[in-house]
DNA sequence: TATTTTCCCTACCATCTGGTAGGTTGGCTG
DNA sequence: CAGCCAACCTACCAGATGGTAGGGAAAATA
């Protein structure tokens, strides 16, 4: 992809896991590219354009980063350590979960925007999920409901931990409450 | 307190859970309320104000609310339960956790209105550990941690499963998923 | 009753928002 | 070489934003 191009999703990105998407603005990221706010509508004429290249995007990316660390040869525990990790660091930067960030104002998205969410949102939960069933298999993981139910939980823990952590007690409450939710499925 | 300043603060809430603050505006509060836009600076000048004035309420209100929930006769599993059910009935009516939704716009937040979002945190999770102490006393429940970072657990948990359930899977999902967690601290 | 204060109004304002129109450049291709 | 097109620019625009100035009515207060 285009220098440029990749450019504004990645100010875009930035923008919005700090601030969220309706603090984030085309003046925003030409400050931050260094382009004019005009070129901007070039690459993506309107922002749902950019929302939705930034989703299918970010499916992509984190999918990839997520599926690196499920298809590690750890065990169950560990993946989840490490998929929570993803989400420290981000805390640590002051960046949350760029999904979380978007679902949380999901109501101010266009509908066709939604949808792409919900995919990516589904993609997820899905890479998750197979770190659960592994643990479940190898008997070192034990919880109530299906993988993907567990899955689910395990992820919108993480989103709500990072927000609430932001808040109150940073990286510390964030961590202690991830082992928190990990032991309680550790057999 | 006065008749319209409570419309105000009503409507503002009202839109900040469905929307987020970024996309509250003083027009919308005004369309809803029935007042002129600038009538609304009357009550409060600026717009931190406001959010201020919200947080506070909510402390109160909200804090109220789950008070009566931790200081009824159930078990410790039946409070978290009842507990869950409030961001349950915000979900079904669309409705997400006013300070979670905050929360998530944190960023954008004067520091001072930071301040009472902590304070407001803070009061909340210290009256869900009081259901998990209980819980831990009677032996009803099992859970790693202390009784606040396991309520601290909780509480975020049930912020990012809000925004998640929203996106995907809807009230079916924010139950099973809560059901997931007291069940893996039920002893 | 006279005065002050509360509450709400109309009429503004500067700034920022996403978005458009149209021009210039420079590189690729017929 | 001629033409085309992507990429970027300047210069706009309408509408929304938070906020201010100042006036009128009504209610509280002296």
């Amino acid at each position: 992809m285009n220098d440029t191009k990749s450019n504004i999703l990645d100010s875009a990105e930035d923008l919005i896991q700090r601030v969220g998407i309706n603090a984030m603005s085309y003046k925003h990221i030409s400050d931050a590219v260094g382009i004019r706010k005009a070129s901007i509508h070039h690459h993506f004429p309107k922002k749902i354009d950019m929302v939705d290249a930034l989703l299918s995007r970010c499916e992509i990316s984190y999918g990839s980063h997520y599926r690196t660390i499920v298809e590690t040869q750890n065990s169950a525990q560990k993946k989840l350590r490490m998929l929570a990790d993803v989400f420290a660091q981000g805390l640590m930067n002051n960046k949350l979960c760029l999904v979380g960030m978007i679902s949380s104002d999901m109501n101010t998205l266009d509908p066709g925007s939604c949808k792409i969410l919900e995919k990516t949102v589904q993609s997820t939960i899905k890479l998750f999920s197979t770190a659960f069933a592994q643990g479940r298999n190898e008997g070192s993981l034990d919880f109530p409901g299906t993988d993907r139910e567990a899955a689910y939980t395990f992820f919108s823990f993480l989103v709500g931990n990072q927000i609430a952590a932001r808040v109150k007690g940073g990286e510390t409450a964030f961590k202690s409450s991830t082992e928190i939710i990990i032991k309680s499925w550790e057999v």
